[in-house]
DNA sequence: CTGTATCCTGATAGATACTG
DNA sequence: CAGTATCTATCAGGATACAG
């Protein structure tokens, strides 16, 4: 149960990693865990688990699991996930307009 | 300093409350400290100082004192304020086009 | 009416180690 | 390679009381 339709929007993407990790999906639909946490750098492996799983459970990210050994498993965005590349966007576009580039680490967009 | 773009601009949104008083200032440029937590019930008078004070400081607000006794503090958006509009709209929409309503306590757009 | 200070609690993130 | 369990640190949000 959300507050609203804002707050049930941001819930899916509030976490630290969660925007990271959908456009690395859209830009790879073949990614696997260790190349994530790769890309990720300094994220946690532990911390990548739990953002992913939630991702899963609300339907922006699907799970393949291969059922090789050694263990195969890649993920890519769902339908939903997709969706949600625009509105993302949108917030990255606003932000290049109007914070600072000084008080940027690095940019994602553009 | 932010690690990007979309953290700097969820930073200025992220709070609980900051875009119920986006909304709440954008319906209405000539706001009070009373009214706003009359409209924002239950919010607390303490978190509400707190959320304005950080919109302040990041420059989506304008404090205007009328140095009138009693104390007379009006709040509106500054014109970065209104930009943010057009973006907390689209997060909105998706929200309500992606998330089942029978999840949503409220809706604030529409 | 508007604003601040204290104290408390729950959620989030990270370090580290262990399992199949 | 992929995932889980513990423990700890930090912070946002809130209850309450006090101040100009």
């Amino acid at each position: 149960m959300y507050a609203n339709e804002f707050d049930a929007t941001m819930q899916l993407i509030r976490g630290k990693w969660k925007i990271r990790i959908l456009y690395e999906l859209n830009s790879d639909q073949h990614t696997r865990f260790n190349a994530l946490q790769r890309n990720l750098n300094p994220i946690t492996h532990k911390i990548l688990s739990e953002q992913i799983q939630q991702m899963i459970n609300d339907g922006l990210v699907n799970r393949h699991d291969f059922h090789e050994q050694p263990l195969h498993i890649e993920y890519n965005l769902t339908t939903k996930g997709e969706s949600l590349i625009p509105v993302v966007d949108a917030i990255c576009d606003w932000g290049l307009a109007n914070i600072d580039q000084s008080e940027l680490k690095q940019t994602l967009c553009e």
